[in-house]
DNA sequence: CGGACAAGCTGA
DNA sequence: CAGCTTGTCCGG
């Protein structure tokens, strides 16, 4: 096997060593889940020569084989036991590199090494790698003002490009090649590595790049080409943990994506680890993103387009003032219909997406007859009605909570006269139908399976997920933008700018020109804060106008970014807390949150760590999530 | 995680 | 006490 990266292991008989020439000892983290150890093997003579860092071999351990990575020489000093030979290598595995930044990883967020060496590993077995390609072999670049803000971007080597959503994302990304293919900073063919939040994003531009000339590695599939060498890795979350030997420059993409964010444990976050192994590599890192995260922007230097380049990259919001509207008028301002049949008419060719964050066709639900809400019998959670009952058929209600099935009844009286108090997207497509004389088509997340298509054109109507399934619309409207705004997170408030970010890619997606007669493609907002600061910061393509605020909100509270924050839950998490309130002599501040939930907030995310390391080393075990976004 | 082994329960 | 379940421990 010609592994690309063949860093040796220490040498056993390096002087200083005070262990004895003899067989090669390696040590190696098994992939087996729930085993967080490394163990000592023997390096067979005929393996020598293959049994490098990373290397994915097969192991025993307790009677069976099982896969592990090597990651290293030695752990503890040979106590004299005969150790195990390593029975095989089975593949390539990630390079030293990358088994630091998983070890980082593991550190950082509280977890198990395991789980990042099994995201930096090829999907198949890799017995020797392609040649190693020309990533800067590209086309004749643009020189426009994204390309300079690109280059102004490397040069501070760890900066945050503030582009808006309509603005070409492609010319930085070229700009970063072109600007890193002539560095040498190694022998090796100089690679880039290029993350996007999604899976589609990764295969339009890796199309794009390749038709402009370069040499691209799509992630994970290329594993290979990317360890290769002199080639564009372009890939999602794991491609922060690629092989890539060279690296010239990291690039991360809508780096505010919470796509970006493992959701199992460890819930590591992909640019955090892509600008920690940038900076170990000594490469620039550059985030670029419409509305970077407060984090983001204290790891990095700011760059921003000229005023009006960023104005223009935003198209117009409109906000439907809600606060004098009749309450009854439900979650449809008279201006709506209106609106979305002027859309409609003026673009038969694009959908018109209404959004709203409810799935089903009710999440409360009362008695027409006496008035009372809807409760489990056995659990007390409100019951939701997923979807409209067949013609003909009763209604069935769910408990979210305990998943009992209910008949569609009042279950103080009996009355089948249920009002429904919160509207789901189920309804209110049925509602914007009979509004507007229209077919409706309803997206949600996960409808069970059945994955619905959005139409090419017509009335769309949809959770947040049906954003990422549009490429295009002339409209999209956030029915209730309140629920975003006021959601009881402390990120809230970003994650409602990034979704209105969200909605202006789409719209700007929209094919024709923005002030084509009538067919002005917009974002729409139904609220009573028309001057909230997300509102404001989107409306003026202007971010800092909620950065700002949020800034001082967040220091004055003591959360992220000014401070670091790991939730705790599951069965240990009390004892665990309690671990951490004992041991963290007024640096740590435990406290508890409903549902058994903790929270542990440290000056930073050193701090923090080290301090779960610790808790977790004298066998305190619970979930533990650095970071959490919904917190 | 998953196998090994021990302790605990049951019925004849 | 065989035959089974349940729990705890440990892996080089």
């Amino acid at each position: 096997m010609t592994a690309g990266a063949t860093t040796p292991l220490p040498d056993p008989e390096a002087p200083g060593d005070a262990r004895a020439a003899g067989p090669r000892v390696v040590a190696v983290v098994p992939d087996v889940s729930g085993l967080d150890r490394e163990f000592d093997y023997e390096v067979p003579e005929r393996l020598t020569r293959d049994v490098v860092m990373g290397s994915i071999v097969r192991v025993p351990l307790r009677n069976r084989r099982v896969r592990g990575w090597v990651v290293g020489g030695p752990g503890a000093p040979d106590d004299g036991r005969a150790l195990l030979p390593v029975a095989e290598v089975v593949s390539s595995g990630p390079g030293a590199e990358v088994v630091a930044l998983a070890r980082y990883g593991a550190w950082r967020y509280a977890g198990r090494v395991r789980a990042l060496l099994a995201a930096a590993s090829p999907p198949r077995v890799v017995r020797a790698l392609p040649a190693p390609g020309r990533p800067g072999a590209g086309a004749a670049r643009p020189g426009g003002v994204v390309d300079r803000v690109a280059r102004e971007a490397l040069g501070h080597g760890r900066a945050v490009v503030r582009l808006p959503p309509a603005a070409s994302r492609l010319e930085v990304v070229t700009a970063v090649i072109d600007a890193s293919a002539g560095a040498p900073l190694t022998a090796l063919a100089p690679s880039v590595l290029v993350l996007v939040p999604e899976r589609h994003d990764a295969e339009v531009l890796c199309r794009r790049l390749r038709r402009l000339g370069h040499d691209v590695a799509a992630y994970p599939g290329e594993w290979p080409e990317a360890a290769a060498s002199g080639r564009v890795v372009v890939g999602n979350r794991a491609a922060a943990l690629a092989t890539v030997p060279g690296l010239a420059a990291v690039l991360v993409l809508d780096a505010h994506d919470e796509s970006y964010v493992e959701q199992r444990m460890p819930t590591w976050s992909a640019w955090v680890l892509a600008a920690e192994r940038a900076a170990r590599a000594g490469v620039p890192c550059v985030l670029v993103s419409a509305c970077p995260t407060l984090e983001q922007l204290a790891w990095g230097r700011l760059v921003v387009l000229p005023r009006a380049r960023e104005r223009a990259g935003w198209p117009p919001l409109e906000v439907l003032d809600r606060r004098e509207d009749d309450p009854r008028s439900g979650l449809f301002s008279p201006r709506l219909a209106p609106l979305v049949a002027g859309a409609l008419e003026a673009r038969p060719d694009l959908p018109a997406v209404c959004v709203l964050d409810r799935t089903g066709r009710a999440r409360l639900l009362a008695c027409g007859a006496c008035g009372e809400l809807a409760r489990c019998e056995t659990c007390g959670a409100a019951l939701v009605q997923r979807s409209s009952p067949a013609p003909g058929s009763a209604s069935t209600l769910e408990c979210p909570r305990c998943d009992a099935v209910h008949p569609g009844l009042c279950p103080a009286c009996g009355s089948t006269r249920l009002k429904l108090l919160r509207l789901g997207v189920a309804r209110v497509a049925e509602e914007l139908a009979a509004l507007t004389g229209r077919a409706v088509v309803e997206v949600s997340g996960r409808a069970a399976g059945s994955r619905t298509e959005v139409p090419a054109a017509g009335l769309v109507v949809g959770t947040q997920a049906v954003l990422h399934r549009t490429r295009a619309a002339s409209v999209v409207v956030f029915l209730d933008f309140d629920q975003e705004l006021l959601a009881p997170r402390y990120r809230a408030a970003e994650q409602a700018l990034a979704l209105l970010a969200r909605a202006a890619r789409v719209v700007g997606n929209a094919p024709g020109l923005p002030g084509a007669p009538g067919g002005r493609a917009r974002v729409v907002v139904q609220t009573r804060l028309p001057g909230h600061e997300v509102v404001a910061a989107a409306a003026h393509a202007d971010p800092d106008l909620l950065g700002r605020p949020e800034a001082a909100r967040r220091a004055a509270l003591g959360l992220p970014p000014s401070r670091a924050l790991a939730a705790l839950t599951g069965d240990g998490a009390a004892a665990l807390a309690a671990e951490l309130r004992r041991a963290g002599s007024g640096r740590l501040e435990v406290g508890e949150r409903g549902g058994g939930r903790h929270l542990v907030r440290a000056p930073d995310a050193a701090q923090l760590a080290d301090a779960l390391a610790a808790a977790r080393a004298r066998g305190f075990d619970a979930r533990v999530e650095v970071d959490p976004l919904d917190a």
